[in-house]
RNA sequence: UGGGGCGUCGUCUAAUGGCAGGACACAGGAUUUUGGAUCCUGACGCGGAGGUUCGACUCCUCCCGCCCCAGCCA
């Protein structure tokens, strides 16, 4: 692609991409990578970084790696590796050949911190961890300087060969570069290369006794796939001087790393560490509960590649700290599915209703859109007879204002079917209603009466004799607070803010009989409810249901605001 | 308070010395066989104070506020 016929930069790190390609910096190359630590999920905040990484090679022309970064034996599992490279596909992106891992460089990191020995840059020093953090000394003064930082280069470089070959217990010693103890950085205070750790490691097994931390790897990993751009989230700008140093020492190709700031989401935790609690604790069934943020999660809630990918491109990139609001989020998975899913008519709570005046035994045929946003997606029959099913919430025998359902006396249409009135109630000894009598109008078959009166309402419903029922679970946002992190109580946490009604099962909903053939993934509109996706786990016969998203709906947005009235009046 | 960053509608995000624009959210209306979708309309913002300039969100100075860093985590 020519400059000429490519978008406008559409944030400050496709303005630096532009300047380096305009000056030559890199030869006009761009080559990203995505580099997550294969420790846990992938999650929306990583979604994020995935659009960024692989989209700005995409737009310039180049590509992206991915790569692991596997420098901590001790947290990293095979399994992890699996799900983070079936998410990045499941978005929508690829990287061909190029899946590296930084325990590839294991060897190369090593001759390059001999190289710094050598140089007089790295040192082995014996004193212990709670040492090391005091000499390191505070945000406001200096640390001091190891004991064993003047060692001879003779003396490193037998050390660190030994602690390689394992001579050492665990912890006892490191490697450390050789910078400046009272640098106003704390990462420029000599910090850690290498660590003692017997730890099997997933994909080198036992061959390495001591591991590389990740301010040693990362740069160099980065610098051995001739990255052109390191895009990072800010908390890594205090160690870009560091990063700068080793390259420099090392005198190999240097990436520019971009900082930019990492996701949040309103009542919504992304720490990884705090993901991990609410799946320890079970306060969510996994780390695909459609609740939780995890891409794992949100494909089983039903949310589509491209409605995260358009969110992505819709927040925007920057370095002001952020919290989107989940609604936003939520536009765009209704954006989306609005084009694609098929309409669909089921029932969540059941209320059964007669139609005293049509013919007992009989039944029609009649015919139902299946997306009124896709014309060619044709129509289907839905079976319509005298005993139906319509939403619980669709009849109030006494119907507050603007309430423009079913009600006594009140008629309704019932979508693609018939004007039917109200004309009794039926209720069960405790009051209860149980059921509704009736009548239909046989002229208004369609839905369009032909004298042309109106009705304020058009209620979905199915055919009782015909229905199959499902289990449809209600998921809503995990916490009841914008910012999950704010509690009143000294002493308290995030999980105070769970909301204990995120989750609502619903058994023995009614939906019409097409729906039995539903394949797990599939999504759908219920009509006037929301988006559903079938579960994994949904069978013909054993129908299970995730609701997505609901629609957006203005009677409930009025309804609170009456209740609200009514409380404060 | 050492170092590094960041402050534009309620929430995100544009503007690169020349009319503060867009998205989401919110409010109202049109339309509608989904109280859906669509369309229209509206209200709301440059952290503060000085300075430079014909003209400042933009440049300068000072102030205020917020975030990150003291793992042998990443």
């Amino acid at each position: 692609m020519t400059s000429s016929d490519r978008p406008k930069p559409a944030n400050f790190i496709e303005e630096i991409v532009e300047e380096h390609l305009r000056t030559g910096k890199y030869g006009g190359r761009v080559h990203t990578r995505f580099p997550p630590e294969p420790n846990g999920y992938l999650h929306i905040g990583h979604a994020k970084a995935i659009c960024i990484d692989f989209g700005i090679a995409a737009k310039y022309g180049g590509c992206c790696n991915l790569r692991f970064d596997d420098t901590n034996p001790v947290r990293e599992e095979q399994e992890y590796i699996d799900s983070i490279r079936e998410d990045i596909r499941w978005l929508g992106f690829e990287w061909g050949d190029r899946e590296y891992y930084a325990s590839d460089y294991y060897e190369q990191l090593y001759d390059w911190a001999v190289m710094l020995i050598r140089k007089g840059k790295a040192y082995v020093d014996d004193l212990s961890a709670e040492q090391i953090r005091e000499h390191r000394g505070t945000l406001r003064s200096p640390g001091k300087e190891s004991p064993y930082r003047n060692r001879s280069v003779e003396e490193n470089l037998d050390l660190f060969e030994r602690m390689r070959r394992g001579e050492f217990p665990d912890g006892s010693k490191v490697l450390r570069a050789k910078i400046d103890m009272a640098a106003g950085n704390i990462n420029l205070r000599d910090p850690v290369m290498y660590r003692i750790l017997r730890a099997t490691h997933h994909r080198t097994g036992d061959a390495w006794c001591i591991y590389p931390t990740y301010d040693w790897a990362h740069g160099q990993s980065d610098s051995i796939e001739t990255i052109t751009h390191s895009l990072c989230s800010l908390e890594f700008e205090d160690h870009r001087p560091l990063y700068d140093w080793f390259l420099n020492e090392l005198g190999v190709h240097h990436p520019q790393q971009i900082e930019f700031a990492r996701l949040n989401l309103s009542y919504t935790v992304l720490s990884k560490r705090k993901l991990l609690k609410l799946v320890e604790e079970g306060h969510i069934s996994g780390w695909d509960d459609p609740r939780m943020p995890t891409l794992a999660a949100m494909r089983r809630r039903g949310y589509t590649p491209e409605a995260i990918r358009n969110f992505c491109d819709g927040i925007g990139v920057a370095k002001a700290d952020s919290v989107i609001d989940v609604a936003k989020l939520e536009h765009h998975v209704r954006e989306d599915l609005n084009r694609r899913a098929p309409r669909v008519m089921a029932v969540l709570r059941p209320l059964k209703v007669v139609i005293d005046n049509y013919p007992e035994g009989k039944t029609e045929e009649l015919d139902a859109v299946n997306n009124p946003e896709d014309p060619g997606s044709g129509t289907r029959k839905v079976p319509f007879s005298r005993v139906l099913y319509i939403e619980e919430d669709d009849f109030r025998e006494e119907p507050p204002i603007k309430y423009f359902r079913l009600a006594p006396g009140r008629e309704v249409r019932l979508r693609y079917a018939y004007f039917v009135k109200c004309i009794g109630v039926t209720k069960d000894d405790a009051g209860r209603i149980t059921e509704l009598r009736c009548t239909y109008d046989p002229a208004t078959r369609g839905g369009d009466a032909p004298d042309g009166r109106r009705v304020k309402a058009t209620l979905h419903w199915v055919s009782a004799p015909h229905a199959v029922s499902a289990a449809v679970r209600l998921y809503d946002r995990l916490f009841t607070k914008p910012d999950p992190d704010e509690v009143e109580d000294e002493g308290k946490d995030f999980r105070a803010n769970l909301d204990p009604h995120s989750l609502e099962v619903l058994t023995g909903c009614r939906c019409e009989p097409g729906l039995n053939g539903a394949q797990p993934g599939g999504h759908y509109q219920f009509e006037r409810l929301g988006y559903f996706c079938a579960d994994v786990d949904c069978r013909p016969g054993k129908l299970v249901f995730n609701r997505t998203v609901s629609l957006r709906d203005t009677w409930a947005k009025i309804e609170r605001r009456h209740v609200q009235h009514d409380a404060g009046a």
